[in-house]
DNA sequence: ACTTAGCACTCAGGAGACAGGAGTGCCAGG
DNA sequence: CCTGGCACTCCTGTCTCCTGAGTGCTAAGT
């Protein structure tokens, strides 16, 4: 149905249009590729193209630009992912050695893709639900009030402020954090709720109702609070003209946390490099942006997704092969830590 | 040399530009506000605020609008600060009653700054330097490594991991914890320095390379540091139309901390609400936009800062109103916690 | 001295008209 | 199945013209 040659003609018809934004004609197309065909030919190829909806002319007497469809095509079967260049590889691993927290590590890396693919850069925060308690910390902040803290295994710090039914002493909070360490170190976050329900038999009557108090804020605050925050940078590299209504509909749907989310809910598995494009991106107003993403996390298990967003018209391959590189090397920091 | 019906003159301008975006005319003027002139007397006065520099034509036959020093005179001596309505104070409350964290309400800040003034928020984190240590915490991560944990008045966590020169026991670590907390607690992050240089004489010679180790984290990192950030949101709500040059210079000048920091470091007292006219900023890139801001902070003594920016042609009262008031509401959040 | 009416002037912006050109579809011949 | 040729479409830029908003100036009125 389509031979090689008509494969060819998208591959062509993709990559001048990535590079030019103006749709490509005929002519264009035979000049910049060595296809060894008249302009006619390559016409008749194009029309079956547009016929099964891959190409479409804005215009009458325009060249064609790619569909949706279109792109889908080349992501899927003609084109593969760009690695990176030595010198890009090297400039990842230097801009984030430096890092020296999770924030810090999240915002360098929105920074690098950013600049790296020149699209607006999109990182998840790693998900409390799959890493481990490394470390819980009472803090007595006044007579019936204390500061918890609990780290990750990645690095990641939460806080809460506990109010306390009644008064609490010292030696009673450094029994409660021994038995807390004792009991939730090293386990998953997910299963953290349950293991505390075992927990209060293991208290001193007397201690019991400031000790459910601590237990109820970590379950609610730290465990069941999945809202996992995104962050992205890059704004500035939005081109108006890739953007028919405007940059307006795309800096309000990154605005909002819970699209973000969603978007990269969407997306599938988090070993491999996914790409949504255009309206395959289930959301208002990125209808005519495209999606690059993958899991990323310390260890071979992906913790979180980061990845890029541009315009349908976007360098997928170079793309593709920065979003992978980084979700590496972030792996790599992360795990160190 | 500017009677009184000048001025009213200019503000009318000022109010009717900023409302419609069109350079407004002489008969506009008469029309929509009741000076009992004729347009022609209007005309007049505007030749003469045209002189002076307040005002200007886009082209010769068009309205006027006004020029910086004009939004400068109008905010100086034509208009207040318009207080907030009932219904929004209590917006502000609720929405930032729910925050957790120093994040989350820095996060709540911005948000609701954006919506409140349908313009660019912009929030720095409360400085370190001026706040006070609360608490320090050393958790051991592996043999030769510790997780550094410092908490103040703030309710800002910082954490930073150490390598130690040799191994350490438990048993050091809790004297050093409990030195550090003995000498530091309570002191200002920037008397930090000072009192650290003071304390390898108080730790026994066996454990002074680790200790050190320690200090110098957390002189470089903690104190030194005063990378403070600055967060930005509600860029969906720029409007093309405003910024000749296209959003791309704005949106590049907020993505830049360093640029932002000068931004609102520049910005003169804490305690008032100040506003910065178009080439005020000497920011390239924010030539055609405005800041206001204010200090906000825990108590009496402001932190940081916080505020709008959009375009020169903005609501100045009601933006000055409502950065006024969440500083507030935000300051008292902030002693609370 | 200030205000006003009248008037000529300027100029941005929109509507038409027009030419040029890029690109197409189709057909007939190799 | 490919190709050259050709007629056709329609976007784009340019030019002109016109209109209307808005001005500055002058002369007269208070």
């Amino acid at each position: 149905m389509l031979d090689d040659r008509k494969l060819a003609v998208l591959r062509a018809i993709v990559e001048d249009f990535v590079s030019s934004g103006e749709p490509v004609g005929s002519k264009a197309l035979v000049d910049r590729h060595n296809l060894d065909v008249s302009p006619a030919t390559i016409r008749n190829d194009m029309a079956v193209l547009e016929e099964q909806g891959f190409i479409v002319q804005p215009h009458t007497s325009a060249g064609r630009i790619p569909t949706d469809q279109g792109y889908r095509l080349f992501v899927d079967r003609l084109s593969g992912i760009k690695p990176l260049s030595g010198a890009e590889r090297r400039a990842i691993e230097t801009f984030l050695m430096g890092a020296y927290d999770l924030d810090d590590v999240v915002m360098r890396t929105v920074r690098l893709l950013a600049q790296l693919t020149r699209q607006v850069a999109v990182v998840q925060y790693p998900s409390l639900s799959r890493s481990t308690v490394r470390h819980i910390e009472l803090v007595p902040l006044a007579d019936r009030r204390l500061l918890l803290i609990l780290i990750t295994d990645t690095g990641r710090v939460e806080q809460r402020v506990v109010d306390l039914p009644a008064s609490i002493g010292d030696e009673s909070v450094t029994q409660l954090r021994a038995l807390l360490n004792a009991c939730l170190d090293g386990r998953r976050l997910a299963d953290v709720a349950a293991v505390i329900a075992d927990l209060p038999e293991r208290v001193e009557p007397g201690e019991r109702v400031n000790a459910a108090a601590v237990f109820s804020v970590i379950v609610e605050t730290l465990v069941d609070r999945n809202e996992e925050r995104v962050v992205f940078g890059g704004a500035a590299n939005l081109t108006p003209a890739d953007f028919s209504r405007g940059l307006h509909e795309v800096l309000e749907a990154l605005e909002e946390q819970v699209v973000l989310m969603r978007l990269l809910g969407d997306s599938g598995d988090l070993a491999v490099v996914t790409v949504r494009i255009g309206a395959e991106n289930q959301v208002q107003g990125l209808r005519s942006a495209s999606l690059v993403t993958t899991g990323y996390g310390a260890g071979e298990q992906s913790l979180a997704r980061l990845g890029v967003l541009g315009p349908t018209r976007m360098d997928y391959p170079t793309a593709m092969g920065a979003v992978r590189a980084v979700a590496r090397y972030v792996g790599q920091i992360l795990a160190e830590s």
